[in-house]
DNA sequence: CGGCAAGTTGACCTGACTCAAGCCACGTGG
DNA sequence: CCACGTGGCTTGAGTCAGGTCAACTTGCCG
């Protein structure tokens, strides 16, 4: 067992072995020379980090909060059919999330990429640890993150955020809670 | 063998069959309602399409040119190692595709975009089909393909070309056709 | 209470999109 | 073989969504 509080792993680094988060949240992503930086992952406890077969990391992994993880060496993963078979659904998942997720960056508005998000919070929330309260979503995402997930800049998730509160469709508790208060209006403005 | 010449799969489709490419260049893609779409994946003779595991097909894949498909039946997938094997490789290049495009899609300007495409034009043409000469590059990417695969409008991808035809970067033939001149320009263009 | 990181807001800028017109390549039929 | 039509490419002018820069506020920790 690993406790870990940053870097999971870096770009390059020669694989083999795999993670499962037990606790927390952790972020994969890509890193461009001048410090753009692309999230295209969130995961949770349950997760497997690290291709199996993969000979190096090709993207980074990072710790959102303080968390802990399981570390599988490469010859048990080579023994167990049952996180063989985990891992291979992960990547399933994976890939069907990176196509949405590439649809989402290279054809939907500001607007429609923060809607899009706002729903998909409750499940990532859920994967991500407690909520809270009633309705109250949580969530470990800064907002520069948010805007590295979604492929925006600080400023334009927040100023969309003040526009989903003004018009009562959302509204926003202590650092990184959100309710959604209109989830019909939320629907529309993320699907076209 | 399926010999097919428009759309091999449609969203929402029941899969289970996967189908080879024996001949002939395919597009894997999603559309918004509003008719804009995002090509996330460019394939072409040797790969496999469709998801053995999953229960549906969750993006559409369509024909660039007149191709040759070979279809097994999930019975054969479920019998076949090799096939498995070869499945899983190409879930694992898929998914590394699909980060760098993330990445190219969230966080790279159109003439990086553009310049990132030209440079892995060689690999795509090789695996799309014959190079008509020396350096002579063909693809059946139309602009507008294009302009979806990078998350540009055509108008965009046009101009960016032309600035590059200006600079001798790159010369173009007929149709489709595009020639490298200055890989290290591009190198350049493309990476910060 | 102080200090720092995160979030907010305004003013301005610009890269990519939109709209529109014209050009070119290619296939078709006379 | 050429005239024509059509789909793809190019180019210009103007617009606008989102980025940039900068100041200010808020929340969070000791």
């Amino acid at each position: 067992m690993v406790p870990s509080r940053l870097i999971a792993c870096a770009e390059g680094t020669a694989s083999g072995s795999i993670y499962e988060i037990l606790e927390g949240g952790v972020i994969i992503f890509k890193t461009l020379g001048d410090g753009r930086r692309q999230i295209f992952d969130i995961l949770g406890p349950g997760s497997l980090i690290g291709n199996a077969a993969g000979q190096t990391y090709n993207y980074s992994a990072e710790c959102l909060t303080k968390c802990r993880l399981l570390k599988y060496s490469p010859a048990e993963v080579a023994v167990s059919a049952t996180l063989q078979q985990r891992l291979s659904q992960q990547l399933l998942r994976m890939i069907e999330a990176l196509q949405e997720h590439a649809l989402l960056l290279g054809r939907r508005t500001a607007m429609e990429r923060i809607a899009s998000f706002l729903l998909a919070l409750p499940q990532l929330s859920i994967r991500l640890g407690r909520q809270p309260g009633e309705g109250l979503l949580q969530t470990a995402l800064k907002q520069r993150d948010i805007g590295d997930y979604l492929g925006l800049k600080v400023e334009t998730v927040s100023r969309n955020l003040a526009i989903l509160k003004r018009s009562t469709i959302i509204s926003t508790g202590k650092r990184g809670q959100f309710r959604l208060l209109d989830m019909a209006a939320l629907q529309r403005m993320a699907d076209p």
